[in-house]
DNA sequence: GATGAATGAGGGTTCATTCAT
DNA sequence: TATGAATGAACCCTCATTCAT
């Protein structure tokens, strides 16, 4: 009790996290915070500079722990890059799961003055995502004319599945539907027929199917 | 101007919008409204019972308009399912267009206590793009297991892309491919090998998402 | 009530003095000073923007008086010096009666930040003093070697005696004592002899006495 | 330093006059004064019982080793009253020179709580001048119909001088300075008349501080 | 209806003081 | 004795809401 205690950090986090998940940002008072934590309000300020630093500290330490995880799993596979989607999906399905309110509290996060840190971790998994995509353009394994889109997709499958899925979702079942869904689609042949390209059938006047010039070339 | 002028209410809306999507609600100010909308602060309170409603209005409105938009596009509509996704997918792109703060806002919205309009609207939505993927799969257009998942994937994509996307993107672009994603997918044939493992008799029936057994395989 | 009210911020202003002088800055709350003026905590913000700009205003406006009212009763006066300064002396001994708490305000505001205005009013009347001062002793009436600190001195002189004064002082009686102090001084023929420079008799060991050279000069 | 250390007394009450005398009470934290004493904050209350007896202390000691010193120099001295008041206007400014934050503390020291103290030792040294005057009155040496008032004049000129007087002013300098106004006033013979009004009879009774008859003619 | 001065509950933050080490 | 983390009462200020004009 003599040098700040980072058990007392964590405990701090974690109580908070709780209460802004549950409540907008100006609802949750540290008053609230430090009862909830059972330790006294002036506390809060040993070890956070105010409300929206501690709030801060919320989301970039979650989102950190979460690209670290990440990071970690993929830098070992040099494989195909539709495992490391997968791996992408899991790993985010996982972290959410572990840490339930990450999603809840990137929703006001973004727009609070302290969000410039939280930029550069969203920009940094998007980029994770994006080499992903593109090492497996290259291996041909994917086909994808805008990879820096579909790098934009990935995470937010996965926050509409945790924040609006069934509360008592099977992760992995998740992760397989994301992976399926964007692996392969949801046509079949019939149905791609019925919009893509060729069939005289299809009812878009005139404009050009989902496919541009480029994607069709990969096939 | 003796009766409530429905003008000053939607400017003020107008305003509101802007401020609102800029700032988290709580820096938000009611003084900064009125000023920005050059009314008196009181003006406020003869169109709308108080921040919160403001801002409930301003979400409700919004969703409402886009709802409906789409249920016209849709409504005569009985062809292809795949067609149906694409015109939901080009109307709520539109609708982000010409309301451009609407997925700022809603950001922040889902936790205020008038949420509960909220969740309606976006139940109907994910109603109506389930609808079309069920009659998809009736039809023998599509195959998806989880469709109620896949339904809260579309306006997520969609979502994913105005949010983080480029500035200045096209939205026939950008429709094409969330549209060209969500039916094809990304894998070309090799890449599919790749995941779906190595038997091609894998491929025929293992297209539906879930495919536990094999993926332990691949680490 | 809808434009700010002059007689309200001066009822603050009468009331916030009152309480200034009797505690210090720092035992002086908002809210005494509200329910003192029996307004709203927030009503003050109407008119002031915190507690040290109320403070600052308080100091300001009041010495702003004090020279207003001192440079009205001398401008039209070209006569002796003297009566001038008796002027000063009387001017300020009235004024104090009228804001009793002045003095002690000065006493504090000195040191605050909004300190600025402070100087210049007090420079402003250092200058007024040493510009009577100075006339007086092109004139022939006065001497002294250094009329830049005598001015410094009417002040406190005056100061000295509100402050630490018997209370129920008659304003006349200690203006005419200080003035005749400021003339002529307190010593007798033979007193002067034994302190001022000609008798064998003195004190001081080689010390020159209180008047240098030039002042000598003077006579 | 396993008992209460002197020195580090010493260094708190230095460390904390300078900070004292450069900030309003309210304004100076007592981490300031730990981290400029360059100790904990825990260990300032092993020698001062808080903040405002710290602030009490300094004032007391400054104020007690002022009398005391002033004492000395006079005790011995039973000569002229006028060379006694030399010697207390230049003890003063000496001990200002040396203490040079205490005309800067007591400003505020005033209103504290613990002014009692305080106002102890202002009695003390106005009865101390008070003496002196009353002693030169009754040797013929003084003529002064208010010594308790002028009691009061003598340490609020020096006051003034040390306060708002040149920063580099020559100690002596002032001291003959003031003791010379004090002595001798400010008028010349021609000056003295110019008030006095008229007659040379007037002179000769008439200078005794009252002369409210005269001074109506001036107008 | 329109206004903006008035309001005061509420909350973030400070900081003197305490106390376990 | 020395320390500084912990504390919570206190207080300034904000700002949504009211209401007299």
């Amino acid at each position: 009790m003599q040098r700040p205690d980072p058990d007392k950090r964590r405990l701090i986090l974690a109580v908070a996290a709780k209460l802004f998940a549950s409540r907008p940002y100006h609802e949750v008072k540290l008053d609230d915070v430090a009862a909830a934590a059972k330790i006294g309000k002036g506390t809060l300020y040993v070890y956070f500079a105010g409300k929206e630093q501690l709030y801060a500290a919320l989301l970039d330490e979650g989102f950190a722990t979460m690209i670290d995880e990440l990071q970690k799993r993929l830098q070992q596979s040099r494989g195909p890059a539709l495992a490391d989607l997968r791996e992408i999906v899991r790993s985010k399905l996982a972290h959410a799961r572990r840490v339930p309110h990450l999603f809840q509290l990137l929703r006001e996060g973004q727009q609070l003055p302290c969000a410039g840190q939280l930029v550069k971790h969203r920009d940094a998994l998007t980029a994770m995502v994006a080499d992903v995509l593109r090492r497996g353009i290259e291996r041909g394994e994917l086909r994808d004319a805008h990879p820096e889109l579909t790098a934009l997709y990935v995470p937010s499958l996965v926050r509409a599945a945790v924040l609006f899925g069934p509360r008592d979702f099977d992760p992995d079942m998740v992760a397989d539907h994301i992976v399926s869904v964007l692996t392969s689609g949801l046509a079949t042949r019939r149905g791609a027929r019925t919009v893509v390209v060729d069939g005289p059938t299809q009812r878009t006047k005139g404009r050009a199917p989902a496919r541009a010039g480029q994607k069709r070339s990969q096939r």
